[in-house]
Formats: C-alpha cells, sequence, structure tokens
DNA sequence: ATTTTTGCAAATATTTTGCAGTGCC
DNA sequence: GGCACTGCAAAATATTTGCAAAAAT
C-alpha cells in the first residue's frame, strides 16, 4: 500500500457521494499534482478486488462508474434525480425478499441491492412544481 | 413507426433476455440484413424517451447497458452470475420499503428497483461446489 | 416537396493496457 | 539489482452524432 494508494482509499472513505473514478481523481490532485488517472482506475479496481471497495452503477443516465467504499450489500441507496446525490439507508426487509425469491426458484442469493430514484427532501423545497399534496 | 423501428421493439418484446443493443442487433439484423447497430440504438433511445422501453445497467461487470421491454419498475430482476440469465419476479414489499423511507428522510420516492445477484437453479446443479447444505 | 429516418464513418466517452521509467528494499 | 508502482500514450469498448442518401408522407 503506497502513499498515493492510501490517498485515493481515504479520500474515497472521506467522500460520502459516490464519486466516479474522475471525480475522485479531481480531489486527489490537490494533494498530489503529479497523480495520473489511470493510477486512480487501477487503484480502485485493485481495491475492488481485495474487497474494500465496491463499484455502482445506478440508473441516472450516467455512463461513469461510481465507487463506494463499502461493500455490496452493505446499504442500500437512494438517488435523487435532481442533484444526483445519493443517500445510503439500510431496509429492513431484504432478509425477506431474498427467502422468497429462494423458496419460489430455487436460486441461491448472494446480493441484493436495493435502488430508490427521485427527489430528496432538499430538491423537493426548491421544485415546488412536483409537490405531492 | 417504421417497418425497422417496429422489428426492433417487436424483438425486444419477444426476447426474454434483457439484450445488450449488440445482441439485438444480432438478431434483428437476420431479418433485416441492411440495418445498422446505430439504427438499434437511436431507435432504442427513441423508444426509451416514448416510455416504451428501458435501459438497465446491472453491477455484473458488464459494460453495455441492457434493454427491457418494460417500464422501471414494473419488475424486479435477479441476475445470475455464472449463465448471466435475467430472471423477473415481482416483490410485494415495494410499497413498504417506500413509506419507510420518505417518512425517515422527507424524500418522494418515484421508482424502487431490486437486484439480486446468485446463482439460479440450474447453474447451482452444474456447481455443486457452491452447494448450501 | 418536405419531413423523417437510415447507413456510414467519424467523433466522443469511459476504462484498460503496454511499456518504459522511477523509486523502494 | 530486483520488484512493485506509476505516468503517459495508445488501445479497447460502448455509444452518439453529422451528414448525405433513401424512404415515407
Amino acid at each position: 500500500m503506497t502513499a498515493q494508494r492510501r490517498l485515493i482509499l481515504e479520500t474515497l472513505e472521506n467522500t460520502s457521494s459516490h464519486p466516479t473514478a474522475e471525480e475522485l481523481f479531481e480531489v486527489v490532485r490537490k494533494f498530489d499534482t503529479k497523480i495520473h488517472l489511470s493510477t486512480v482506475y487501477r487503484t480502485l479496481r485493485w481495491l475492488e478486488q481485495e474487497g474494500l471497495v465496491s463499484a455502482r452503477r445506478f440508473d441516472e443516465g450516467q455512463r461513469q462508474e461510481r465507487f463506494d467504499p463499502a461493500l455490496p450489500s452493505e446499504h442500500d441507496h437512494f438517488v435523487c434525480k435532481s442533484c444526483q446525490r445519493v443517500i445510503e439507508f439500510n431496509d429492513s426487509q431484504k432478509q425477506t425478499i431474498r427467502d422468497q425469491f429462494e423458496i419460489e426458484t430455487g436460486a441461491t442469493v448472494e446480493t441484493i441491492s436495493i435502488e430508490l430514484y427521485g427527489l430528496c427532501a432538499d430538491c423537493q423545497l426548491e421544485n415546488p412544481d412536483s409537490a405531492v399534496c
């Protein structure tokens, strides 16, 4: 684990926004001007293999992958369609969903991911047209 | 709605595998040898805008988008990590998940997507090493 | 005749890779 | 010196776009 790798991992851990590789690159380059985007990618893939971070793709018209300093099924995500913010939460029915599906189909479920899309509380205030009265 | 567009939409509707644009292209070109991949992409994006199909990205190390002849939240998906098959199902707790999250955070949830990853029943038989006894 | 759609090639966007150079033990 | 790590440029992959020709209305 080199200084660059540590910098990348620590920056990711201190970022709550599930940044893309490029967003992360923009942050770390402030501390290490020499760092290269491909190093960020390489390090993220390596961390992914080591099980220290996970890559996610939300359905938001974004083509870039987002990186999460946590394991795939550790928590669920809400993505705000307006500000793109990602809010983590923990749904309590995951075990039920898994059991139901396994019994119905005979499959083995390893990972469950729940994603919600909508407007976060802040953006709702800013977009009164979409109020649900 | 031209013949090509109809062909693309109908082929997608008759395919249960949530194909990528390229997979779909390989199928439709058997019926229309002249059709071009970019036409498939263009048509899929158009159908998406019209609300007739939706594009999805599963977390499977695949970079290509998959297309689904249904609206985003109409059903949930299980993706087999071995054979890549996509099984659709309908989880009954979605309303509960939504309500809980909205009450906790004040957000408005528009879409919920639940994805399961694991081994389907068939692949389990073929991979006895992963048996859960 | 005008508008829409398509084929093609080229552009763009995202991520990966080869290789040579750097720095560490 | 040997080895792992990095910068850079170039490749690979996935998708979009401009434009002229073709098709549809």
